[in-house]
Formats: structure tokens, sequence, C-alpha cells
DNA sequence: ACTTTTTCTTAATCTAGGTTAAGTGCAAAA
DNA sequence: TTTTGCACTTAACCTAGATTAAGAAAAAGT
């Protein structure tokens, strides 16, 4: 059975029907590494969902200096939130980080599978709660955890994460600089 | 007419029944100054709608430091989001900063209310999802700009709340300590 | 009105993490 | 196979913001 469907099947029950509309309203994609889904200025017209491989969402500060917003891999949903909800430019960029295999359900779709389907209206309430609840953790987390505390949260969250994203990704996710990262990731391993 | 109907009918629309049967199902207190409508280790129980006063939302940090999540003044809605969708003990204490009156609204009743006026999922859906965002830029401009800038950004948005709120709570929503924000504060005045 | 508590300020000192820069190792072009 | 370009490391030096402490001002309690 489609990963998505099992995603959705953990919140609210669909019929085989509604589950073929759904499906119907999504496409499926296939990108290499390193393509970019989403420029920042651009607005926001779909969602993705990942089937396999990893994403990432970042901006970028004065042109120089990125910022991770989230890592997406196996069954995670990803987007430029603000964009997507006002249709006005976003400061994202959403980026490929390894080969992978996404399904998208662009804005139109999912107003329309809303009217088909109210019941997603539920789907996507409790997946946003989700969200919300998993970024005030990491925003108080950043104001009170030191830097190396926040590493050490973020291995047991996301174990597996550590060997396949590259070190200044993370770095960048925790708040750090990948020199300042690298630093504190050899005096970790000394102790 | 009731403000919290009044934010319900700025994303969807109710028949008057429905209106009196979701204000049947609240409660309106009133809460001196101070006042803690939530303690850390409790379960969350309810979601508070501000009709008048502040309330804000904070966590302690090794039984020292305070951080706040967020600030709520008429019309803002403030909770322990985690622990009230997982009915799990929270980290988050919720506490009145000026004198309020609250609609409260009990978990029971929101399921119930959810049931009974399925549009509510389509309200609540949209509310999470406009925090959402909101919580994404703040932990954005956590990670790229300077205590100053995002003071800036606080005053923006937030105009009143800078005469109202005690500076210490600006501080802490922040991310800086209070006598960091003095220094900043004078500096800032100074140019 | 007076006392107590809390908030705010100022200043000296300290540190987590940033910046700059130079060097290493390795995978993808070519 | 060589070269180019990243990702990572190490180290010296720098700064935003923390800590500590002490006094001033404002608020709250009696």
């Amino acid at each position: 059975m489609e990963l998505i469907l099992k995603n959705i099947a953990q919140h609210i029950s669909l019929t085989q029907q509604e589950q073929e509309l759904f499906l119907s309203k999504t496409e499926i994609h296939h990108y290499k590494a390193k393509t970019v889904l989403l420029n920042a200025g651009e607005i926001c017209r779909q969602s993705y969902f990942v089937n396999s491989g990893i994403l990432r969402s970042f901006n970028i500060n004065d042109n120089i200096v990125e910022h991770v917003l989230s890592f997406a891999c196996s069954g995670w949903w990803i987007s430029d939130m603000y964009s997507l909800l006002s249709q006005k430019p976003g400061n994202l960029f959403i980026q490929v980080i390894e080969d992978a295999e996404v399904v998208i359900l662009s804005k139109e779709n999912q107003e329309i599978l809303y009217k088909e389907i109210p019941q997603l209206e539920r789907f996507f309430r409790i997946l946003t709660e989700n969200s919300l609840v998993a970024n005030q953790d990491r925003l108080m987390d950043n104001l009170s955890l030191t830097a190396e505390e926040r590493f050490e949260k973020f291995n047991k969250k996301y174990p597996t994460l550590i060997q396949k994203i590259a070190q200044k990704q993370i770095a960048s996710y925790l708040g750090v600089t990948p020199e300042f990262f690298s630093k504190m990731k050899s005096k970790m391993l000394r102790k």
C-alpha cells in the first residue's frame, strides 16, 4: 500500500474510493540530489510528501549564510507553509539532499480534496498540530540549551540522519557554524 | 457580538444555532494578574481565548531561568499544545500578566464540537497553520538575526506590547538576559 | 505613608560560539 | 588520471551576549 495512504490512515479512515480520489489528485516525481524544488522569492504552489530520499528547506541570510528550517525523509511532508498559505513569495528554498521519490500535492488539488473529503481537514489539522508542537519544542531548545545539548537531542530524535546528511547541514539546523560544529563534535568524542 | 465568534467568523461561517452551541461549550473566567492557570508537570485540559488582559506561556530551565514561549492578548488563543494534544504532563506554565477575561474551551468540549460542527476542524486547522508559520518565522529569526534585530522585529509586530509587559518578559521572549536587554535598549536609544 | 519586593540599570569580567585562514581528504568532473 | 570543487578539520583570535554584583527606581503590599 502507498506510504502516503498509510500515513493518512494513522489519523483518519478513508473509504477505498476516497483513497483512490486522493491518489488521483497527486503526482509522483523522481528527483536527483541537489535539485531545487522551490526558490526563495517564488510562490509555493504545492506540498511534498517524501516516499524515499531526503529533502530540506532552508533560507539564505544576506545572500551568504544558509539556515535549515527542516529536513524531510521517508514519510514526512515538506513545504513553505507561509508561502503556500498566503500565496505570496516566500523566503525558503526546498532542495533534494539525497535522490528522492516525492508525492506532489498542489494547493488547488488540496482545496478540492478538502471539499470532496472533509475528513482531510481533520488529517491536515492533526499534521499541522504535530508540526507546531515539534517547532515550539525546537524553539524553546534554541532559547535554553547549549549547542552541545541540542546536538544530543537531535541525535536521539533522528539517529539515522547523521550518517546520511552532510555535517554542515546539521550544524545549520542546530544554529551553529560548521567550524564550531566540528570542534564541538571532536570535543564530545574525546569524552 | 462575542469576540470569539468574530474570531471564528474570520475563517468559517457558522449558523446562529452553531454559534450558540459553541458558546454553550465554553466558560468565561476572570483572573487577576499573576494567577497561574497551568503548571509545568500538569496535564493541560483546556485552551484559553483572551477577551481582555494578557497571558503568557513559559518554561523554566534548571529551576531558574524562565523562557517565554508566547504572549496572548485580546483575540489570541493560548495553551500548552503538546500537553493538550498528548494528554501527558507538559513543560509549560501559563500565567496571567495583566488582569484578564478568558474564554475557556476544555479538550472534551472541543472534541464534542468537532463532531457537532465539523467546520471547526477547518477553523482550528487554519488557526494552527497560522501559528506554525509564525513559529517557524520566529525560529528562523533566532537562528539568523542578532538580539537587536529581533527586538526591532518584535516592536514592529507587537507595537503595543512594550508598554504593557515587563521588560524582562520581552527579554526572555527574545532569548536574552534582562541585563543584556537593558544595555541593548539604551544603546539603541543613543542612536 | 511606609516597607517590601520586584524590576531596571550599570559596569566589570567571562565564555560560547563566530570569524578568518590555512591545510587535508575525497568524490565528481573532465 | 588528473584536476577541480566541496566537506571537514584545526587553530588563533574576536565578539555578542552571559554572569555576577550592587545600586536606583518603580510597584505592590500593609
